[in-house]
DNA sequence: GAAAAAATCCCTAAAATTGGGGATGCGGCC
DNA sequence: GGCCGCATCCCCAATTTTAGGGATTTTTTC
């Protein structure tokens, strides 16, 4: 059974080049092919495609919202997000909205192909920018809060890393480990920190750095 | 150039079929291949590889601590976890350390030449069901609008007053005697929201609750 | 009224944290 | 040189927290 597949997509070279494609591919058959968001809201839910390419900068709306809006009524289907934007509040958006995949649009006809086929078999295609991006947010929980840092300037460059690790939630060996040092040694630290800041337990620290 | 790979994996069986993996790739070099944890800190560093495959369940500690050391000597070196959990903390807590890919053992040998290929291409390989968890926690994590709890509002009354108090860095017993109950009823309660928080120490609620 | 959820309490065991002692180097400063 | 703050590590003991099992009563929900 040929993967079905529907494309919105407002340019219209573009739009032909992936019908293209689609058309050319064995395994593929083009289900649907919208030029507008409403277009796409009231047609594709009929169609009920495995998957929809969906382009973000549509005439009349964005295409994180139809994808929103699509998931809603076709929570079987998948969507990938072709677009040539890859900024990285875009691509939140987009994934929180539901879509599966990410990709842009200086793609190749290789990549587009494989990328519909992987949504298939359950995995997540994503341009490698794309998934760097992903998983940097990751990497980095919690940056903010740095200015106001309160009463608490009285502590080493050491303890103030530390409390900042605390803050993230580390427990006292993954904070050792972190910074090659000993559990013992996080453990004097901890010592000075609850001193200086005139607290008796790891909640209450980060309590007093996070307020 | 051809790409070094070090391997860190404890199971001796596997470890050698990975490494006739790589030396029957003709673009690939074994650089390094290490059963512990303690051997992989000393040993990769020199070794410096372009690649590190890196179980988690090591005898003398986790793949995650050795990712997360080793990135910080070797930042330019990508780090592949290769492993049978696909637990999603165990994910989270691998791509906080600076993993770069996230592989199952169950993974062809197909796929894990492809993901070594992948990785010094700039993407991000995982295995599909680890690549939807990600993007899944993604889709209900960057919603953190105040306002929007969801998490926390699957709490009970009473669990919410309780994180309240914790939120305030009362101690579990204070807790219990501000509420006239036994220690053991804040336990239960604690170990409920760790577990709809998804947290596993108290001053990780108290961070979820306050950011 | 039965089923489900919430709240209460209990036990046990392992792990982590807290709070007291120290001790050793290292680098700045007077 | 001597002093002091900083970072590191160690020992020990008491306490707290986490995590696994339950069990019971009340309240809510269907």
């Amino acid at each position: 059974m040929p993967i079905s597949v529907a494309i919105v997509e407002d340019n219209s070279d573009l739009a032909e080049e992936i019908t293209q494609i689609i058309a050319d591919a064995p395994d593929l058959r083009l289900a649907c092919c919208c030029r507008n968001m409403r277009n796409a809201l009231s047609r594709i839910p009929a169609a009920a495609p495995d998957v929809v390419i969906m382009d973000i900068n549509l005439p009349d709306g964005s295409g994180i919202e139809a994808t929103a809006r699509l998931k809603q009524q076709l929570p079987g289907s998948e969507v990938m997000i072709f677009t040539i934007y890859e900024d990285s509040d875009e691509i939140f958006q987009a994934l929180e909205a539901g879509a599966s995949g990410y990709l842009l649009k200086r793609a190749s006809t290789d990549e587009l192909l494989h990328s519909i086929r992987d949504l298939m078999d359950g995995n997540v295609p994503m341009t490698g920018e794309v998934a760097r991006k992903v998983i940097h947010s990751f990497q980095k929980k919690r940056p903010c809060a740095p200015s106001a840092n309160t009463a608490a300037d009285k502590l080493t460059p050491r303890e103030t890393d530390i409390l900042e690790l605390l803050a993230k939630g580390f427990p006292s060996k993954e904070i050792a480990s972190l910074r090659c040092i000993s559990v013992q040694t996080v453990n004097s630290h901890l010592k000075s920190i609850y001193d200086k800041l005139h607290v008796h337990s790891r909640t209450e620290a980060v309590i007093k750095y996070l307020g």
